[in-house]
DNA sequence: CAAGTATTTTCCGACTATTGGAAAAACTTT
DNA sequence: AAAGTTTTTCCAATAGTCGGAAAATACTTG
């Protein structure tokens, strides 16, 4: 188990992928003020490094506006992220289908540091406003594909994960005991999937299953989000045959991702 | 006209940044002796900003196949560039319809920097293998897209833009004369679309005209590409009245991308 | 519209992270 | 198991960063 080298964190790279996350935080442009302030750096310094990442492309810079934006260069470079094109063009579909099938939401998660990014979402029909969108981060105990996930990932993998991340309780239902945790992740091995009753969200509930792609290290999930008020869970679970059938279709033509 | 500044061209910032590129250009994967040479950076500095963009999630190292590919961090922020993600509910669906309606492929091009970028693609039913995934980049000069660009943007901008680039002679066909290229902008602005004839990729024209959209700082193009041998420039050119529409259409809804 | 306030940009000496050649370590191949 | 290749680490000289504070610019208000 190498300790993997002691990548630096000072210097001007951390600083500039710290103001890159920053601006993220703004979709609709920051003034500097929001960058310095936000980032906690001192003004001198982000203006320095704002103006290295602008002179590059991966900021735009409005002189009328005065405002800082995420530049066309990171949507560029997301579009050379291994395999990520394929995301539109054969998962969606396949995911758009289930969406109309069963009414619901159906979302693409995977495991990404300790938390879980949404890849692509498919909405249903009926106009709903369970706000997901693809790019966003959840936690890992309080999703139905975090837990789906913790549970069908290698032991010692997760125990590396999970050591010394504490659970916060974002709702009423959350789990916050790892000790609760690992009850729930047996019995989500049981069954090979997992529900989340308004646990990370009052209103919604959710299931997942794994979504297991050929030659791929990434670990996916498949789920379905609905608001509580028009599904039980009981009736949510009935969903998990279809759910875990287009999870199969997807890993199957998701090489390599 | 402010000189705006003296953005650090060394150190690790640009590095890395640099580096982020180079991954780009690996979508498989990069050994460590790809980003080093490629990169032309020392194989120590390569190393430690290496270490650092992975330790920050930009960049996935698997231990196993010790191959290094641009992260998902990256993917995570491209969804949070302004309005990305109106693209694919707003743009595509219409850009379909003119793909499905015309028969060739359509594509809604965003100038940055000195060359254009593809935003949105939109398949025609028919297959045809004319490559231009999104997120690519094309010259300005060679281009449907990027001359109608140049040709409706305000001349001191162009100006600004164009001086000390050289137009390469991508094909037989290409541009490669200033003053050539501004006849042709005159002519441009007389019918408001620019036609690529074979002058980007020999066996391919295209046709573009401007996309405006309400509020929105960038500089739109939406273009139709097809095989040479599938139609020739003077049925092209009658496809104008549908894209025309089909741009107005898109511009209307894309508020303030 | 001038004075006052808030925001953004620049300056510069002290300091510290970066540099990169070269050697060691870890793999791969023969 | 030796030879070759690729990756990782070391370390002292150096060059870029740091950031407080002042200057410049934009915005507000009486």
């Amino acid at each position: 188990m190498a300790s993997r080298i002691t990548p630096s964190d000072k210097g001007t790279l951390p600083k500039g992928l710290m103001l890159l996350r920053v601006l993220g935080e703004f979709p609709s442009g920051a003034r500097f003020t929001d960058v310095s302030q936000e980032s906690e750096l001192p003004v001198a310094t982000t203006h320095r490094v704002l103006a290295t990442l602008v002179s590059h492309g991966f900021v735009d810079y409005s002189e009328d506006s005065r405002l800082y934006t995420l530049g066309l260069r990171i949507f560029e470079l997301s579009h050379k992220v291994a395999a990520v094109n394929t995301l539109n063009e054969i998962a969606l579909p396949i995911m758009k289908k289930l969406a109309d099938e069963t009414g619901h939401m159906a979302l693409l998660n995977v495991l990404d540091g300790t938390e879980t990014l949404v890849l692509e979402r498919a909405e249903p029909p009926r106009p709903i406003h369970v706000q997901f969108p693809v790019g966003a981060r959840l936690p890992l105990h309080s999703t139905a594909s975090g837990k789906v996930i913790l549970a069908t990932m290698p032991e010692k993998e997760r125990n590396e994960l999970l050591k010394g991340m504490k659970f916060q309780k974002v709702t009423g239902n959350t789990i916050t005991k790892r000790k609760d945790l690992n009850t729930e992740l047996e019995q989500i091995r049981e069954g090979l999937f997992a529900v989340a009753d308004e646990e990370n969200e009052i209103g919604i509930r959710s299931i997942a299953v794994p979504v297991v792609a050929a030659r791929s290290p990434r670990r996916m999930a498949l789920a379905l989000a609905a608001p509580a008020y028009l599904i039980s869970k009981k009736d949510l679970i009935k969903e998990v045959k279809v759910l875990r059938q287009t999870a199969t279709d997807i890993g199957h033509r998701l090489i390599a991702f």
